[in-house]
DNA sequence: TAGATTGTTAATCGATTAACAATC
DNA sequence: TAGATTGTTAATCGATTAACAATC
């Protein structure tokens, strides 16, 4: 393992190998190939290989990958063993289509507290989050020592709430306001912009 | 304009260029130039010029590019111009989430019809979209000549809603379930799966 | 003409893939 | 030893960026 720069692309594949091996572990498989592991997935064996290489050498040649060993390794490279606490501020249909996620406590990552201007609109099914008012906003990053925000306002404040959530101490933004953030560069933001799903499936159907 | 394929990567900012546009042409901006575009959304000029040149010339040199004329181009190439017709399949939190965002409309495009397992726990904020039960998929999809379709069901039933869609005829999915659909090549599938957002934030304060 | 900005070429940078020695 | 599969190098492929002539 040479120290090269990790793609980003790589990054983005390390989860879907951590997903599929909890399937595979679930089902009882105990070793498993890239070759297998890729065609779970719909990525070639190489690319499994290559990508897991940037982070150490988990294989036994001949063999395969071990299940839990690897699903371990994965934890701590992704920093899923750092159960990190989770702020969202907004509540709106979508806040609260990702509070109840299922997706998440599977990997160590919960929504553990929520920001809305309305206290009162929020409904009842917001899980096991705390919900609270926008002042409360510094009092419970810095309380808890979050470091993961979500904004899921609308893009008028959008900026503004990630100004104070960087304020309070916030280092990663997963943003899906559909405008750009200015931040400065020690701060990680990761758009998830819906709209551009959904257009690119007009594109490809039209072209 | 040579006809060399255009890169993905294009494609996924042309929606970006196309809603900036929207934006500056509401505030009644007549002219805009690649340096102000690409600001706006964190994108050099060059990358701009160069992808808007996959698809023709539509600026003046010395000036820049005439805002309402080059939306028109965008819709065009982007094929917002069709109107497309969306059904989704699953109305849970997330469904109902995707149902009401906003940002759709502005697009051309709309969830149209709804189709869930059970009709009677569908909440009623499911704004003007027709909702049908299940067994209704095939006729929903023929009937009304629906191409796209979004799978918002759980993982384990994702496959077989994806086949049934694409029996019906729907050639373009936009997937939320966490795992790999198998489906022909002429069939388009997006994934978006937004445990990966959360993780690579993870994964970024780790490392 | 002088200043601005496009469209495009060529150079650079980054990611994927093929091939294969190492080794279980 | 024979068969399988890893880890890694080198080749290929694809995307971004710098530079600049064209032109308003």
């Amino acid at each position: 393992m040479k120290n090269i720069t990790t793609p980003a692309t790589t990054v983005e594949r390390l989860p879907l190998y951590y997903r599929y091996l909890q399937k595979m572990d679930s089902q009882g498989v105990e070793v498993i190939s890239s070759k297998e592991l890729g065609d779970g997935l719909g990525i070639p064996s190489t690319q499994v290989r290559k990508d897991l290489s940037y982070y150490g050498e988990f294989g036994r040649r001949g063999v395969g990958y071990e299940v839990s060993d690897l699903m371990k390794n994965l934890e701590r490279i992704l920093g899923l063993d750092n159960n990190w606490k989770v702020v969202l501020v907004g509540a709106g249909n979508l806040g609260q289509a990702l509070v109840n996620y299922g997706g998440f406590k599977k990997l160590g990552l919960n929504i553990s507290h929520v920001l809305d201007i309305d206290t009162n609109k929020i409904k009842s099914n917001l899980g096991s989050a705390e919900v609270y008012p926008m002042k409360q906003l510094r009092t419970v990053v810095t309380e808890n020592d979050i470091k993961i925000g979500i904004v899921a306002v609308p893009s008028e404040v959008a900026q503004q709430v990630a100004d104070e959530l960087i304020d309070a101490g916030i280092k990663a933004i997963w943003n899906f306001a559909p405008i750009h953030l200015r931040v400065s560069d020690d701060i990680k933001v990761r758009d998830e912009d819906l709209s551009i799903g959904l257009i690119s499936l007009s594109y490809y159907l039209s072209n």
